[in-house]
DNA sequence: ACTTAATCGAGACGGTACGTCTGGTCTTGTC
DNA sequence: GACAAGACCAGACGTACCGTCTCGATTAAGT
């Protein structure tokens, strides 16, 4: 999370605040709630934090590792709460998610920082590590804790398990942002029961199959 | 498709130049591959078309709206060929839609319009008529040659098919663009099979239990 | 607007030509009252006098000859009327001047062309035909009037006569202009009888000297 | 002369650059004489002064300030030689002065900020406090000598000699200007020599009647 | 207590793009 | 063929941000 790496050897002269730097990223969700993402400015930011712009650069290279920064930690709040099934495990993670996604911080930065990323390798690899892993990560826990309940088999080959988890990851995430973003529709109680009864019956039918 | 509405009454003064409609989106989407989406400015779409600031603006209110017009013929060339079963043609488009997301303009373009939409209702509706319900048609031709082939019931309550009609385009749609845009892995042929598999398994297994 | 009454003769001419002639020179000068000069425009002006652009620019090549013709008319309603007496003519005349550049059209119009003029020779041999010379026939005017009054000599050398008139209206024109434009101040009877006896004092004395 | 007045309280940040300054106002006489006063403009004066537009508007409003600023000083070099005489001091003033109008920035500048002033009075008072009063100065310190040398009686009514000052001013710099840019005639030594014998003679000849 | 050096706020700096406005020209269809 | 309407190219306008750069003033940690 943090963004900046000290110079290992010698550590004179005045630390940097802490303080700045939680200011900072409040000052960014707030303005990111107020403004969305493409009127944002960085002269704002700092000025809500009662921050110089120097401090700010010194910290982030620009507006799209900021904001990075500054939602990530929207995604730590996901959990997967034991439902004592599957797919009522699914449907809790996926309403979790589609709450975070109507946050307006979350909805105005995700799909820009993504489409920021198309172009830039650095900030690709800094969403997947602040934000996607930790998707990610949900789908492996329920995916173990399905396999103690005995809902799903134990997966012998690893290289296919993961590939089985990504797509599953992709599926899940994909069509909740697509939902409530593209198609701008809500992600109700009733749409996450079809979707996942869609889903984990296409997962069963494909481990049938095999 | 066209962007701006005649006065219906009476049209006096100098017609609009069609050519230069057509030179505005063509450099629009050489910018757009150049340059990115971030990057893109009116004034450099201006002069790669050969035309004043003025011509540009009379037309789009933006950069938003300039580039979704640009970017909207790309999905006119997605078309469901039949490949015989629900399946083939699921996948054909599937990967015909990978493709398109792999063009440069197109990837840089997409998730940056969608992003500014969640602000911009306006331009949410723009994008809804110009990109989305484009894509949303092939579903339903692919529904209808599906349920005429026998492979899928005919539904009879029209809302209930509409819902899962809509359920499946957001399946698709979101998992394929964050596959590629998100996950920035390949939708290559084989997650196209296994992804298939997965959600024609589901609507199977949700239609026998209906 | 439409004339109609163009059928006796097959005529393609410009019947509405002399109606658009006063139309755009009264626009003119009503946009230089609210506006000045210099956020005077010609499309303004074109709107005001219900008249294409094209039209205004067929007739005059410019903002600078537009406005020096819209102008020009003022300065022929000054006139020397005879106060019987070279003094009292005079006093008069240069009130009137006074009073003419109270109005704002010639106030923010007069300066404005001369300060065009200094770049551009033909503006300038306008403003010499359309404006100077209309003053300076006044001093001619004042002096004939004077030397049949027997309150100036005759001069013999007419290249010297010409030299002298030259002068002479340069310091009028000159001392009010400056007075009323640069200094801000008003040009009331008080200054113009100063302003008149230093004159007729210093023509007086050179007149003994020679 | 200096166009911005500096908080007062506390001087925190970077400071203005002085050669910044400097380098405006050079490139805004060397722009005037180039291209004249209707074709400066205020990027091509940031251009040639290498300095950002920003930099720019940060001291000056706009390209009236800015002119004044730049050709006020041209103003400074005004003086009064003391030649031995009032006719002769005056003489010499007034070559001076038509010395400054030939020069293109001063010719193209003075009329057009003159122009501008007339609807703008915050630009009238810096004309006035930047360039008329300078003037004004020589006028009044070639009184203060000719009286010094008995050729002028000493006025005892201060309102009165105000006045006397203030219409000679008008006379000598609207005769001046009016012959270098109205009549566009040279201001030789021979019209100085003419012109200076009417205002002295007017003025003795108003000095012996009072 | 005294360096030392990186920090802090403030704000000016050179740039770039914005979206608007104006100047002057050129098509249109109508009269 | 002149006219109004209005689109066209060109380019200046003044503003907003960008990311960098001085400034003088704070801080601690290491003498």
């Amino acid at each position: 999370m943090c963004s900046h790496s000290r110079r290992s050897t010698t550590r004179t002269g005045r630390p940097r605040s802490a303080e700045a730097d939680a200011a900072i990223l409040d000052a960014t969700r707030a303005a990111l709630v107020e403004l969305g993402w493409s009127k944002l400015t960085m002269g704002d930011v700092a000025t809500r934090a009662g921050v110089a712009k120097t401090t700010l650069y010194r910290r982030w290279a620009g507006k799209n590792e900021l904001v990075v920064d500054a939602v990530a930690v929207l995604f730590d709040e996901l959990e997967l709460p034991d439902r004592g099934s599957l797919a009522a495990d699914v449907e809790g993670v996926v309403l979790q998610f589609a709450a975070l996604l109507e946050r307006p911080e979350a909805r105005t930065a995700l799909m820009a920082v993504v489409a920021e990323s198309t172009r830039d390798e650095p900030l690709r690899e800094r969403i997947r590590v602040s934000i996607v892993d930790r998707q990610k990560r949900l789908v492996l826990e329920g995916r173990e804790r399905a396999q103690a309940r005995g809902e799903l088999p134990t997966e012998s080959d690893p290289v296919a398990a993961a590939r089985t988890a990504d797509l599953i990851f992709d599926v899940i995430a994909g069509a909740v942002v697509h939902r409530a973003l593209v198609s701008c529709e809500p992600v109700d109680e009733d749409w996450v029961r079809r979707f996942t009864a869609v889903l984990l019956g296409g997962l069963g039918a494909t481990a049938r199959e095999a």
